[in-house]
DNA sequence: ATCACTTGTGGGAGCGCTCCCACACTACCT
DNA sequence: AGGTAGTGTGGGAGCGCTCCCACAAGTGAT
């Protein structure tokens, strides 16, 4: 006891062992009590809570993660550019979804870039340390290896957009097929026949879904199905506007727009513009996400929305059971690790 | 023994003593060749290195900080909600800064937001709990608590801009004085001589040196001081167009506006416009950050740049140097701990 | 030959927890 | 009276490292 002081006051942070002797119960019923277990007596509960307090003990994370297994940590990973992340709402949206969720958690989320080989060769060697509970994947492209990464390194994990109809991970997504389909509803509704469609990357398997809505929207409606009117985007603005650059000299006759994010709209409608069009005089728009783009944009944009924050708060909650399952959920057999969300029209001026 | 591999294989990571038995030597040299010490035999160091990459060792990080009472991680601490950073490109380049200089080392980055109550709860308890070695303070009030809290903590710590001219704390800024004096000047050599100012919060030091070089700069020049023409802002948009609002109203003979961010510029921007004054014939508009906004501005925008990559970087530099040396670089006497980095105004169309 | 260093190495102790077994008690049945 | 649970508690063992002391072997001066 003598030397202890002299050692232990220099950044002192008082231990277990500390509050335990200060409120003359053993280590293990502090331990007990830190960790919410019901099996301590109310007096015992409350004479060690006031040790706690008076020696302002705060638990040894580094420690806690040795002896236990685990690091009370998730990780948001995007396998994207920070530049991406941070021009594109969806991510801090999201973003804004998982943290509420996580607020009420002991957990810590950790942010990570993936875009570049450097940042991915860095995220290998994190995961493969275990220095997180469980992944939080989003946007992932069709041939991504993370997935399969975390799989082989057992990390619980949970992907924003599964990779294809067969995905093995647990996901969460909106409907993108429905959302498409009621976008494409909604413009012949509005009496238009020539419906284009400029689609986001391909290589995602949310994006092909929306072109399957289209499709089928068209299809359902008897109109002929037209290839002609379906353009390769990328979610920028750039290639939206590229894209519409090239539906309207393909297809001049045109009169009505269905893109695959709001950005890409917004590309779009800078392509109409200088080609003369008005929106939605001449050619109606309709974009995807219903971000702060759509609603500021000019004429304020319809668009499919996404319950983003949602999906987030999902993705924790999957994230959380898998992770107190202490294996991933595709190894659980066939319960229900896929969950899609609905999405909403909202509809404003350009349509 | 017997039980060691059949508990120890799921999930399956090797140990620092399972590196040892394979390449037939101590547990202390394994950790001297991981931890590049150069007390060790080449011959050694190759017969650990080849262990390792046999056994595909990754050195176990909660014991390591539980061992060696550190844990490679900082955080970068925004005290604002999530929002503002996802709006202010400040923000963002600063984070690309520090992560490009931090690339190269072993440190972990967290990005922590502590804009309501709640979050700055669950950061001071994060802090407490030591699970960083060091943190980056970005964006911080004059009134602002959370410095002492880390001086109290002994946690090193750099922050992006001083609170006061007497700051305690390592910190890196910008020349803020002269940046505003260079503004000024440049609008003074364009033949203008009702110069505005549009203020930035004036809890934030920095703001308050840019009004000091605005004064300064037009007091050199033998113009009178005048302080109708000095008009507070908070660094947002709204802001800006209410301030240059309330300047048209009382000083409508303005000829030139020294606004004290890009955001705010965008701001006077569109208030002027709405009162039927051109830039820059009727006004000129000078910005600072040279953020993207200044470029992509109708007309461009004149602004005053802020290398904050570099500022990111010159932040990691200090910081990694006092978690080297173990303490507060304020309590090492009076060595160079408050960088000061150049601006440069960038002329655009604007002015 | 002896002493003093230097260099490389092995391994004990200990970081602060969690997990779990052992044990004392207290009930409540036979 | 003797079981048989259940409840609350203490503390040993061990998580995988780092730190540091001890020591062997080599090198050169005395």
């Amino acid at each position: 006891m003598a030397g202890h002081g002299a050692r232990g006051r220099s950044g002192g942070r008082p231990t277990l062992e500390e509050v335990a002797a200060r409120a003359g119960v053993g280590r293990g019923t502090v331990s007990r009590v830190i960790n919410g277990s019901p099996r301590v007596s109310d007096a015992t509960r409350a004479a060690v809570e006031a040790a706690v307090a008076e020696l302002g003990y705060v638990p040894n994370t580094a420690a806690r993660a040795l002896a236990a297994n685990r690091t009370d940590a998730i990780a948001l990973v995007v396998p994207e550019p920070e530049t991406r992340f941070f021009a594109e709402p969806y991510f801090s949206d999201m973003l804004k979804g998982v943290g509420a969720e996580l607020s009420d958690t002991e957990m810590q989320l950790l942010l990570i870039f993936a875009g570049s080989d450097r940042e991915r060769q860095r995220l290998a060697q994190y995961l493969a340390a275990h220095r997180v509970d469980g992944v939080l994947l989003v946007s992932v492209h069709a041939d991504d290896p993370l997935p399969d990464l975390l799989a082989q390194l057992e990390i619980p994990a949970v992907i924003s957009g599964p990779r294809s109809a067969t995905e093995t991970l647990a996901s969460v997504d909106s409907d993108n097929y429905g959302g498409a389909r009621s976008a494409v509803e909604h413009l012949l509704a509005r009496g238009r026949g020539r419906i284009a469609h400029i689609t986001g990357r391909l290589d995602v398997y949310g994006a092909q879904r929306r072109v399957d809505g289209y499709r089928d929207a068209l299809r359902d409606a008897g109109l002929p199905a037209d290839d002609r009117l379906i353009e390769a985007g990328d979610f920028t603005e750039e290639g939206g506007r590229r894209a519409m650059d090239e539906l309207l000299r393909r297809c001049p006759d045109v009169d009505a727009v269905f893109a695959a994010s709001d950005v890409t709209a917004a590309g779009a409608r800078q392509a109409l513009r200088e080609s003369g069009r008005r929106i939605p005089e001449d050619v109606a728009l309709v974009g995807y996400d219903d971000s702060a783009i759509a609603r500021h944009m000019e004429p304020p944009l319809t668009s499919v929305r996404q319950p983003i924050e949602e999906m987030g708060r999902a993705m924790i909650d999957l994230l959380l059971t898998e992770i107190a399952d202490r294996r991933p959920a595709a190894s659980r057999g066939l319960e229900r690790h896929q969950v899609v969300l609905a999405t909403e029209l909202v509809e404003r001026a350009s349509s």
